[in-house]
DNA sequence: CGAGCGCTTGATTGAGTTCAAAAATCGTGG
DNA sequence: CCACGATTTTTGAACTCAATCAAGCGCTCG
């Protein structure tokens, strides 16, 4: 199992810790997460595909993430702030998750290994949130579709064209303009 | 002295810690880091005004932090993954900084508060990050903007336009137009 | 099998950019 | 303290990329 081998635990404390983790089916189009709801800990992705979004007063969502297998998704902000999230999370394709709850939490916590790990885990995230920025900032569409199928390339093929549009922040009419271009100019 | 206030340190380490700070003097329009070196873990401001900038490809450069008195600014990644920046970080006004060096680094992770302060810090970077990307897949200039003064109006009396502009992704000839419409829809 | 969803295409619109130049402001040396 | 040059801001006009509105096609799944 990923989480075995990626946080550092012992086997007797994965023995210790498995029979207490909530393992959780989800079909495709529901939801684990409701924007209003308290965000726990985080969701791991055993199987399928999730993927977390924002509604916005306009009424557009954006995606935030999507995370398929061995992926960890959570609103990071809603979980350690105990706040309301902000964000829907729903499964895209039927999934198995694990959730890390708040026993989850408090067992880790006590791991000699855990704060590093969960530092790594925060400035890899720190790292790609300013990534996409810079992608904001700079890239046309078309740049930001390119390096999206370049860094995702198996998401790119799972999730339908207009998740993508809402993850790069144009419309669905705008992606498929783009990948036109980009397949006429590779036939010139 | 506000790190003795934050960072949950006693008397006695601040005692041992301070002789060993290295406070440097850096004058308008200097540079603390230049894209291609290795940051170090970060700077403090006691005093001044920072930003850390890229520039990218087409020469254009997008400012992602202003860093007013009390303020850490870093390269987090280039800090933590030991990579050369890709990043400048420059005084806007005369500053006074401490350098947060490896010594530093070394010294607070032996305090036993030293790593809930540092998931405090990293995760609320990671909401302000968050925050900022979802202004900028939604938002117009103009909501930026208004945002932009509302959370920091200090910073933004102290820096020049086309710093702000830079920061919220517009050209320096559209925020002033975003302010042209502001100031005339509040005469009516 | 048909209703809905996703994708494409076209026409039009609009927010923001680019380029150019004038106006205002800042800062520095005499 | 003033004046001059440099920087910053404003304004104008043309242009561009992507959004919006609208219509049509194809697929699937209920």
């Amino acid at each position: 199992m990923y989480l075995k081998e990626n946080m550092g635990m012992t086997a007797t404390e994965i023995a210790r810790l498995l029979p207490r983790l909530h393992k959780k089916s989800v079909s495709k189009n529901t939801f684990l997460l409701r924007q209003g709801d308290q965000c726990p800990n985080a969701f791991f992705v055993e199987s399928g595909l999730l993927r977390s979004y924002t509604i916005d007063d306009t009424g557009k969502d954006h995606i935030i993430q999507f995370a398929p297998e061995n992926w960890f998704i959570s609103d990071r902000s809603s979980a350690y702030f105990h706040e309301p999230s902000l964000v829907f999370i729903e499964a895209i394709e039927d999934s198995m998750v694990i959730v890390l709850d708040q026993y989850y939490n408090d067992f880790i916590r006590e791991i000699p290994s855990y704060k590093e790990k969960n530092e790594m885990l925060l400035q890899n995230h720190i790292r790609h949130l300013q990534n996409r920025i810079n992608a904001l900032l700079g890239a046309t569409a078309e740049a930001r579709y390119l390096d999206f199928i370049r860094l995702y390339p198996s998401v790119s093929l799972r999730v339908p064209q207009w998740m993508i549009a809402s993850y790069l922040g144009v419309t669905p009419e705008s992606l498929s303009r783009v990948r036109k271009d980009l397949a006429n100019r590779h036939y010139r």
